[in-house]
DNA sequence: GAAAAGCTTAAAATTTTCTTAAAGGTGAGT
DNA sequence: ACTCACCTTTAAGAAAATTTTAAGCTTTTC
């Protein structure tokens, strides 16, 4: 998947900043436009997945805007809006919004739907996802499930926790790949990792454990020594 | 296969308008109805596959329309709520709607739920279900009757809520898979869930007095440290 | 054989889940 | 419009399980 890209419009330059900030915090890229026309023009310039609307803007206001860009293009759009009043209004007009926020918005919950409209909206793409065909990798005697998060070795069902499962589906789900402990911890913990090896390493140890013969001389689970762990690509 | 037919129901004519617009695209007939009862009589004078309807509706509301209309036909419906309505009233979805979509929506994810709708009770021979086979779950002493919205456990009929019910019946549709709190939330409230662990914790607790013969041990609700919660795959 | 890299262990620290109770809401019936 | 009954959400402490830390040990490389 390629980087997703958010248009955040409102007249208030501050605001602008404000939700552009906490959006890059996610690494999300942003675009800035300070009226309905300049979001207009981001709209056919640029790739956008998802854009950021204050209700109430000089030059062209967002109502009049979400119903300007709904005739072009099919982007998801999240309402600002000040008044509560404002918020029964947009529900009523069902003008083609994809959800709204009143003002002062709680940060977090503004980054929340953002996410969940971006699942929302990028699921759609992709065909019929629901229930149906499994979501299995295998890798020699190994298979994981991804949706029942169950790691089985020769069909013996393996007891993994939570941060094991992460490291496990991260090597196996790119076979022969080397990860060092930094980038492990980072994909795994989703934070930067400063001083954290001997942290991955006890796991990896307890991952071997758990699904090699011999945790001393492993078959599935390798160092690279000096530059990282992998999962062996067998079969 | 004919033409496909769709009623679309709402007082406010703007939006009736709108949404068969959408719909008329995709090459689907459209009828239309500004309140219950119009609704009820388009029903009776056409053959209609699949309903629209909004929640709030003067003479006859969204909700004592499904109940009515779920006597007579069955019909998938799939309701428009506005967000302030609370997830009790959406649980109507418990009362005889097949999906619901909440407004503001965006127009191109209620076309894709219409399609999905259709898809599913069109392939399956006739639109009419209730004569067809019925709509069971079954999970070693537990069966889930999807109809009538009831869970029997070893035989026993079992009461649960609304949000209880739909929480059952996300995890008995999918046995084994881990669903983790966030995933609970979204797909039972329709919202996105942050900071909503303990809310979800709680109803599963009391999903687990109601079915577990020992509830701190539970036999079908499990817990899967870190990830989530499921329900076992038993035979 | 020395240095660097990786391994092992178990206790301490933290996180996650469970439990209970009370507060907050909503609809039904009067 | 008011009360009652029931359901949902919030909160906080307890319990359970996992993760991190730290220190000493082993293996590999040069």
């Amino acid at each position: 998947m390629g980087q997703t890209t958010i248009l955040v419009v409102d007249d208030d330059r501050e605001i602008v900043g404000a939700i552009a900030k906490l959006l890059e915090l996610e690494h999300y890229t942003v675009l800035r436009a300070y009226d309905g026309l300049e979001a207009l023009e981001a709209l056919h310039t640029h790739d956008v997945q998802l854009m950021i609307l204050d209700v109430m803007m000089p030059r062209m206001d967002g109502l009049s805007a979400t119903m300007q860009i709904r005739k072009e293009k099919n982007v998801p759009i999240l309402l600002l809006s000040a008044k509560t009043e404002d918020a029964d209004k947009i529900a009523g007009l069902a003008i083609g919004a994809d959800d709204y926020l009143t003002k002062p918005y709680n940060p977090m919950e503004l980054v929340a739907r953002v996410n969940a409209m971006l699942r929302r909206y990028l699921a759609l793409g992709t065909a019929d996802r629901s229930a149906g065909r499994d979501n299995v990798v295998t890798l020699g005697g190994l298979t994981l499930d991804l949706d029942e998060k169950q790691l089985t070795v020769d069909g013996a069902p393996v007891r993994l926790t939570a941060t094991e499962y992460r490291i496990v589906a991260l090597l196996m789900q790119n076979p022969g790949r080397v990860y060092n402990a930094e980038e492990i911890y980072e994909r795994v913990w989703n934070e930067p990792g400063y001083s954290v090896e001997n942290t991955v390493m006890v796991h990896i140890r307890r991952i071997r454990e758990k699904i090699e013969i011999n945790p001393k001389n492993p078959k599935y689970l390798k160092v690279v020594w000096g530059l990282g762990y992998k999962m062996e690509k067998v079969q």
